[in-house]
DNA sequence: TGTACATCAGTGAACGCGCGTTCACTGATGTAC
DNA sequence: TGTACATCAGTGAACGCGCGTTCACTGATGTAC
């Protein structure tokens, strides 16, 4: 039967951020289309009706689902101190376990080189964080704030993906405290 | 028919070589069984004399896949100059560029998560480079030896893959040499 | 040393299963008059 | 404003496909005598 034209505009978004969260969860291949269209409460049907495919979804969710990144970032560039807050808040421990509410670049990071569909959103942005952290790096008075800005992200990514794959809960917590110490203190 | 018995030993060697270059390559999830045994010259029944399942393989190939690593880190703790270049080795384009013949830490860090059976072995390996990084770290004078190692480690890691993950190449590039030049100069 | 036979890794067809995707159908919505 | 009907998102069965895994069979190897 046919529906509200709201409905559907509302189902499309909420597909997309179901999509999203469910990618950096488990991963592109983890998670299926039947799964994704459950968590939007709808049968596995009407996807081809929204995307053309499960890939052009990836795409798709990889480039508007970063909202918290986005949201965050922002309101990180006001001070100094968000700024380290939210650093300190990307290596934390809340941040490792729940990558479904978390950062995309930390969690798909690994995948994207064999997603080409998703390669182009990821650079963008990867990109945009590190103009961002490149011109808001106000605790390091080095001379070199997009290299510090580039070991930064680079050391952030990588201490939150290590820590999740880590099998050992304090070694896990220890990954996580050398990093934010290293770069907030 | 029967094999010598010589030859059965030497192919499950062969399987537990391709299996872990494929899976750095692809990931767990982006190889097939029959895939790995059309790697080692064999049809995929018999890969089941070899080990109980898939995902058997994936834990005995991470345990025993990092030769590259392992050989490596040896020779690089005979001298600061050898750890260096086992940095710069690590973070660069060749490294990006074959990711079968690399580091398993940095190709196969964002999987893990989801892949129990491999954890163990994930665990054991990253505690051991981080191990002789803490205790060869020569071209850092500061007071905290296991700090910079993770820290370091953790640059090394995500740089690897972001480099990786990105569209386009002079990003990816700088990417890698920003670690190379915060960590070896 | 020579013969008879049990062993077992490799073969390749076949299994059930879940996947991405398609499609004939439904029926309230939105529109034409 | 009221009626007739075309639209089209949702339904759910069905598709082909590749996956991990199983299995009856083969035949040279290794062993018992």
């Amino acid at each position: 039967m046919r529906y509200p034209a709201a409905e559907t505009a509302e189902k499309h978004q909420r597909i997309l951020t179901q999509a999203a969260r469910l990618f950096r969860e488990k991963g592109f291949d983890g998670v299926s289309v039947g799964e994704i269209m459950k968590a939007t409460g709808l049968t596995h049907g009407p996807f081809y009706n929204h995307f053309a495919s499960k890939e052009a979804l990836m795409a798709e969710s990889t480039l508007h689902g970063s909202a918290h990144s986005r949201e965050g970032l922002a309101a990180a560039t006001a001070s100094p101190e968000a700024m380290r807050d939210y650093v300190r808040d990307y290596v934390s421990n809340e941040h490792r376990d729940g990558p479904g509410d978390g950062c995309m670049l930390a969690a798909l990071a690994g995948e994207v080189r064999n997603q080409p569909a998703v390669r182009p959103a990821f650079t963008f942005h990867l990109k945009t964080i590190i103009g961002k952290f490149t011109t808001h790096f106000p605790w390091k008075k080095k001379g070199h704030p997009r290299q510090d800005a580039i070991v930064m992200m680079s050391a952030m990514v990588g201490a939150v993906a290590l820590a999740r794959a880590v099998d050992d809960e304090a070694f896990s917590e220890e990954i996580l405290a050398a990093v934010r110490t290293a770069f907030t203190e």
